[in-house]
DNA sequence: GCATTTTCTTGAATGAATCAAGAATAGCCC
DNA sequence: GGGCTATTCTTGATTCATTCAAGAAAATGC
């Protein structure tokens, strides 16, 4: 297993370190986990390290294409290990909680604008918004863009 | 004209004040601008407003749905007046400047998820990520997730 | 006009994310 | 294996969009 996060690192020509291991592993085990759960698991794993490295380590996997950032509206960043295959996700307007949906067209880019307006487009990113099945019975009281509270439908 | 902006917001049960007034035109005449463009340009019309009053009124516009708040990944929350044609955007990578695009099938929802895992879908929002024909042949040095540079296509 | 409710002002706080400088470490060559 | 150099991590401060809080001001209904 380690190993296999190992042999990713290298073949994207970044350096094998306990953090980018760490990282790598719990966005994997912890898919549309945000910034402060992964520093928590891989604290958990590895012990203590700076919430700098956990920021950089993720900068870098981002930036190497071995994981995905996610941002909806009114959340924190999210990563994820499904790269590549072009699938979307449906976001909990309640609790935030993020599925995926696989694109209904297979791996081809499954959008094309009407008009580019000159753009060269490179990526069709699409967002269902609408409620969970969690909140849809048990509503929360507050909509995701107000702060101070938790998603019952925590990451684990 | 603000006679105009005046009955959308009494048609929406919201009290008429100037800010409110300035606002809403500021976002008819600079869609997508920031909050920020927007602090300014009520401003200018109107003289000193704070910007606590801004955000409360933007928050309000929003949530009469009035204007309709957009915020792709790497950006601060940005305005629009469409709203309810279920258009889209395309957002420059580089320079973060989005423009409209039309849903191509009509005004109806263009997207079904291949699989709802149990949630009540109730909006596909659609984010196209290019280059715009400006960064195209000027390119900006940084990404759009790098802090520190404006935007060369600013709006106003 | 006046009372009531909502909105705006003022000023502080929050929190995700970034910056900066130095210490530690991975990978490479001998 | 030992040392070199670039990269990565630690520590601690900072930024900035946005929100919170409490009181002053203004808008609507009677």
């Amino acid at each position: 297993m380690t190993s296999d996060y190992e042999s990713m690192l290298r073949e994207a020509s970044l350096r094998v370190t306990r953090p980018r291991v760490a990282v790598l592993t719990a966005v994997y085990d912890h898919p549309h986990a945000d910034t402060d759960t992964l520093i928590g698991v891989v604290r958990a794993a590895i012990g203590e390290v700076s919430h700098q490295a956990i920021y950089d380590v993720l900068r870098a996997l981002t930036t190497a294409g071995l994981v995905r950032r996610i941002q909806p509206a009114n959340s924190v960043a999210r990563y994820e290990s499904r790269v590549g295959d072009n699938h979307h996700h449906i976001v909990c307007r309640s609790c935030g909680v993020v599925a995926d949906v696989d694109c209904t067209v297979g791996d081809a880019p499954c959008l094309t604008p009407s008009d580019d307006h000159g753009f060269g487009i490179e990526e069709a990113e699409v967002i269902y918004w609408g409620l969970c099945p969690s909140c849809t019975t048990t509503p929360v009281s507050e909509d995701i863009s107000d702060p101070g509270k938790e998603s019952h439908v925590r990451q684990s």
